[in-house]
DNA sequence: CGGCTTATTGACATACGTCAACTATTGTGG
DNA sequence: CCACAATAGTTGACGTATGTCAATAAGCCG
């Protein structure tokens, strides 16, 4: 493994609460993958054979329907677990994970990490807190999906990409549209009138390039309780 | 508090695998409470000063827009944990919790229990696994949100209220109509169009009482991966 | 430059929400 | 126990948001 990859296992938030003889026995028999986009880390209904933490790139979570039918779930990037729900549970995964941009991960190895999870109460608590978080990620998303309309969705989308809350913004998209727009729980058409709605609001967006002239006005627009 | 509700606080499944002088700490300076349908025990934005467990009843968890609307997101009974994410993070609900059948609860004070989180080994490991369960159950849904319409998320519905996987069943609602609506994300005349649907699938239904002449015909008609 | 993928736009289909009327069920007071 | 009100559920007519399909335009790369 090598050195860099230590210091973003470091801070992942997993991790990074646990004393470092403790994550270097995680990783004792843990090993690290290069996967090109497109790459399938695992399926849904498979059982885990390993907790994987994303040292590079981004990972989406496709939940795939009895008719072949997918939809993306989840982007995680650096520092983030995949779906350690299962691996917790010893359950089958309810999704398939899929590489959105090339990727290095760390596999660590399910059994050991299991049993750390009963001896060490450091790595308990630390997980305890990281599903906390994730919880409430599609919780988020629950509420998105059953309240707001599809521009109001890409709204909340380029809110949660800037820090700030008032003025004007510039972002970067992180993934293409159709990425975004399935991510988004619509059809790349349907965001590309999304976008077209909110230009009238004072979003303007060409590629990955968008520029929101208020964020006041989207963050009305979007019905955004500003909880995070 | 109540001998039985002891008992049921025993079979909740954050508290089972404790020692029962653990669970008697928790428990410390812990209250019960009635509560009638309609009640809110928390509103969305507020930080959590109870970890709240249902004894009795039934408790949804509602989300609320800034205009007010709001959607039905889950519904909890005897043995579960609230929202224990916001508990754990020390963070503002995400949703409001509001009473759906009259319900009594234990309210165990949010201090102390952080406290012990942090020194009782065995009570993280519970709530990472209490919290991975709860992830699952929202990821099953995200999935069925942005994968199948109404009348497949009523046949999901129905599907989840009988263990049997063949044949035929016989299934009592857990809630009325209008509930389940919402908990499914639609509107009660589109729940009612749905049922309409089903009929031709062999699902009758009258009130609160479903019958389904075959579960495998409905388990096709609803794409279900089924995956517990 | 030509050929690929990706984004946009338009025409149309459809699922679901909304509103209103009607019916059935439940509960309540005389 | 009945009468009636209140509530919950159903059905129909209609509107709207979003998906689908097809055509076009715009980037991107060999």
């Amino acid at each position: 493994m090598r050195e860099d990859d230590l210091e973003t296992i470091e801070r992942a938030q997993l991790f990074q609460p646990l004393e470092p003889q403790l994550r270097a026995r995680l990783l004792q028999g843990a090993f690290t993958q290069r996967l090109p986009r497109g790459a399938e880390l695992f399926q849904q209904g498979e059982t885990p054979a390993f907790l994987h933490v994303v040292l590079e790139g981004r990972v989406g979570l496709v939940g795939v329907a009895a008719d072949r039918r997918e939809t993306l779930v989840e982007i995680f990037g650096p520092g983030e677990v995949l779906i350690a729900p299962a691996v917790v549970l010893e359950l089958p995964y309810l999704m398939s994970a899929r590489v959105v941009d090339a990727a290095r991960l760390v596999m660590i190895p399910a059994k050991p990490f299991q049993q750390a999870l009963h001896e060490e109460p450091a790595l308990a608590l630390a997980l305890a807190q990281m599903l906390a978080r994730h919880w409430r990620l599609l919780a988020r998303q629950v509420k998105e999906l059953k309240l707001k309309s599809a521009p109001q969705r890409l709204g909340c989308y380029l809110l949660a990409l800037t820090p700030k809350r008032a003025g004007g913004a510039m972002i970067r998209l992180p993934e293409d549209r159709r990425t975004a727009a399935a991510r988004l729980g619509m059809t790349p058409e349907s965001l590309s009138r999304a976008f077209a709605q909110l230009r009238t609001i004072g979003v303007a967006g060409s590629g990955r390039h968008v520029t929101i002239s208020d964020l006041k006005t989207l963050t009305e627009f979007c019905q955004e309780d500003d909880l995070r």
